[in-house]
DNA sequence: CCACATTTGTCCGTATGTATC
DNA sequence: AGATACATACGGACAAATGTG
C-alpha cells in the first residue's frame, strides 16, 4: 500500500490537530516555511495542501499575515 | 476590482457548468490539455482547480480515466 | 512617506510516477 | 507495447499584503 500523497498528510494532520484540540479556531498555523522545513516539502506542496484545507474552510489564508484555523462549526460538511 | 486567481476561475466555472446543466453528474470534464488550452494557463494550475473541486466533492479524480463530476447531493455544503 | 523584512499568493516549466485503454 | 491521462513534486520567479522602523 502506497502511503498517501504529501500534501494530504499534511491536510489531514491539521485537521487532526483540531479536532485533538491541538489547534483551537483562531489559532495561528505554523508559516510555510516552517511547515515546508517539518515535511521537508516545497513551497507548491504546502500551498497544495492550503487549498484543499481553504476549500473545505478549515482554514483561512490571508495574505501577509499568516494562515489562521476556521472554527469547525464553519466547516463545509457532508450533506 | 482585481479578477480572481486563475485555478478559482476554472473551479467556480466547473460549479456554475453544473448548476446551469452544462455539466451534469457522471459527465466528463474536458481533458487537462484541453483546459490548458482553453485558459492559458499550466498544468499546475488546472491541478490547483482540480485538487480544490476534489476538496468539496465537486469532482473526482480518476487517474489513467479522467476527470468527473460528482452529483451536487455529494458535495460539502456550508453547515 | 519610505525602506525593509516577513509571509502568503500565484504561476510557470519540468520531471517522474501510476493507472487506464 | 504504446498512447493517453491524471498524480505528485520540485525549483524558481515575481506579486501583494502586512508590520516594523
Amino acid at each position: 500500500m502506497p502511503e498517501s500523497a504529501s500534501y494530504l498528510q499534511i491536510a489531514d494532520r491539521v485537521i487532526a490537530d483540531v479536532r485533538s484540540g491541538k489547534l483551537k479556531p483562531g489559532d495561528q498555523l505554523p508559516s510555510v516555511a516552517d511547515t515546508r522545513a517539518t515535511y521537508d516539502v516545497s513551497y507548491g506542496t504546502v500551498q497544495l495542501a492550503y487549498v484543499r484545507l481553504e476549500a473545505m474552510r478549515v482554514i483561512r489564508r490571508q495574505q501577509g499575515k499568516g494562515v489562521f484555523v476556521n472554527d469547525p462549526a464553519l466547516w463545509l460538511r457532508e450533506p
